[in-house]
RNA sequence: GGCGACAUAGCCAAGUGGUAAGGCUCCGGUCUGCAACACCGUCACCACCAGUUCAAAUCUGGUUGUCGCCUCCA
């Protein structure tokens, strides 16, 4: 398997520290609010990439954090006249709640900064001891410039950035590009003991010490928003390898932003949507084949047409796993034994496993392997009929649910059992029909529509789904 | 100003040397009582210019355009 790696800005063959495991860290949540879109993109792809590898035999460690002390939490408590836990607790749950509905499924472990603060104040004084870090009026600041490979990922010298410096310039810090490891509390802040001063720490100390702590000093794969890449994780990368004297991260992957109409999503611009918005308008599973129809890497527009396009194409491959079901559930497929055809037509599907597989192993190119699943879609659609053989029917529906599984999109009916009173308007339709009374078959069939129920009058009999 | 991406049909999107996957939409047809689903068919001179090569969307140089990071941000 290939892997992009922003660190050498190539693909490179992935070889994990230890062999058939896999430790990964990715960085989780700040929550202080409802997740938007754009947080569901890194969710999504990584929580794909880590069941494929699992797919490929691995076992893999995944943790992913969440940050739950920081000044937008703390803001938004004091708005609200609440504690910063009752903000961060109730936006973890939330961040729960969306996951659950876009299938992503629980990390490894989810560490939460606040109980990880022994390790930062230890990881904090480790610094300071070995001359990476110093302290001034109860705040510490990491001595960037004593971290010879400072850039290495962003690929940015520290004389470049200090010439476009933004940020106002701290007196106290011995050169600009210093950046806060521990810092004092103001008033109404939350706070911890430390031998510098009540405070609490700054926002990359946390991703090393939790990745060290639950995964070692040494990780595969390290993965997050392009936009981390600058300054968190050349900051992770400084505090970590300043630290543990060893490589921290041997592979950085990092998804491209999702863009709102070509624009960049920001509250300002009010071009906006959350997960929760979202999915009160489509399936959640729309999202999420929305953004693996597109590589991770390339920039992805959002817009309704967009989604309303991925929701057809997602229909299309929903649409043939249920017809290949109706017809081993409707008793139609009498011939137990391929033929020599089908025995031709499996090999072709066997192709386009492969093909889907050679995809996911090119730096996990999904709308590759998207493209074999339509490939099989069509197969299957083109030669399973009433005719073909039960064993046929069966292995292309296992292959196509299979290939699905991998990419976390269910297929399976949300629910099978049909209400009494549905089966009934549908046996009445078909009474209708067979007495060809279309006008009361046409009214039975749009007052189910008004209820979401499609009907489809295939050559095999009536099927219906929710639109 | 520094660093880095990207530019493929109406839309989305793969494709890193051998004359363009896949999806959506539109149109024509088959199927259907009609519709939906499905199937068949039609739809690309790969931003521009120059170069390397027997051969380039694919490599090199340049031009134009779009975008990201450098500040909290996925």
């Amino acid at each position: 398997m290939k892997i992009y790696n922003t660190l050498s800005q190539k693909k490179e063959e992935f070889i994990p520290l230890e062999e058939g495991k896999v430790r990964m860290y990715v960085c989780g949540p700040t929550v202080y609010n409802y997740i938007h879109i754009g947080n569901a993109r890194p969710a999504i792809i990584f929580d794909t990439l880590r069941r494929y590898l699992e797919y490929r035999g691995y076992e893999v460690n995944f943790v992913s954090n969440f940050t739950d002390v920081d000044d937008k939490i703390i803001k938004k408590a004091n708005e609200e006249g609440v504690s910063a836990t009752e903000i961060s607790e109730r936006y973890i749950k939330e961040f729960r709640t969306d996951m659950i509905a876009l299938n992503v499924r629980e990390a490894t472990l989810h560490p939460k900064a606040t109980q990880e603060i022994d390790g930062m104040v230890e990881m904090i004084e480790d610094l300071i001891k070995k001359g990476h870090a110093y302290e001034k009026n109860g705040t510490v600041y990491f001595r960037t410039r004593s971290f010879k490979n400072y850039g290495k990922l962003s690929k940015k010298k520290l004389d470049d950035l200090e010439a476009g410096i933004r940020i106002a310039v701290s007196d106290e810090k011995e050169d600009p590009m210093d950046f806060v490891l521990w810092k004092p509390k103001k008033e109404g802040e939350p706070s911890w003991p430390a031998p510098w001063s009540d405070g609490r720490p700054g926002w990359h100390i946390e991703c090393s010490v939790m990745s060290r702590k639950y995964l070692g000093e040494q990780i595969d794969i390290h993965a997050g928003g392009e936009d981390l890449v600058f300054p968190h994780h050349e900051n992770e990368i400084a505090q970590s390898e300043a630290a543990n004297g060893k490589e921290f991260a041997r592979y950085w992957m990092h998804n491209a932003f999702l863009n709102i109409d070509n624009k960049k999503m920001s509250k300002s611009e009010g071009n906006f949507f959350t997960v929760r918005e979202i999915c009160e308008l489509y399936d959640p599973q729309v999202l999420r084949f929305f953004m693996l129809n597109s590589h991770y890497r390339s920039p992805l527009n959002f817009s309704k047409d967009l989604v309303e396009s991925a929701k057809n194409s997602l229909t299309r491959i929903l649409t043939s796993i249920g017809q290949l079901e109706h017809l081993m559930e409707s008793g139609t497929l009498k011939r137990e034994f391929i033929s020599s055809d089908e025995q031709l037509l499996l090999a072709e599907a066997e192709a386009l496993n492969t093909k889907f597989i050679d995809a996911l192993d090119d730096d996990f190119n999904t709308a590759d392997a998207i493209a074999a699943i339509f490939e099989l879609v069509k197969l299957a659609n083109t030669n399973c009929s009433a005719q073909s053989s039960s064993e046929f029917v069966k292995t292309i529906h296992e292959r196509l649910v299979n290939l699905c599984q991998i990419l976390g999109l269910e297929t399976t009916k949300e629910e099978d059992l049909l209400d009494a009173d549905i089966e009934k308007l549908i046996e009445d339709r078909q009474t209708a029909r067979k007495n060809k009374d279309f006008a009361k078959s046409d009214q039975i069939r749009n007052l189910l529509l008004e209820k979401g129920i499609v009907l489809e009058d295939t050559r095999e009999g009536v099927r219906w789904k929710r639109s």
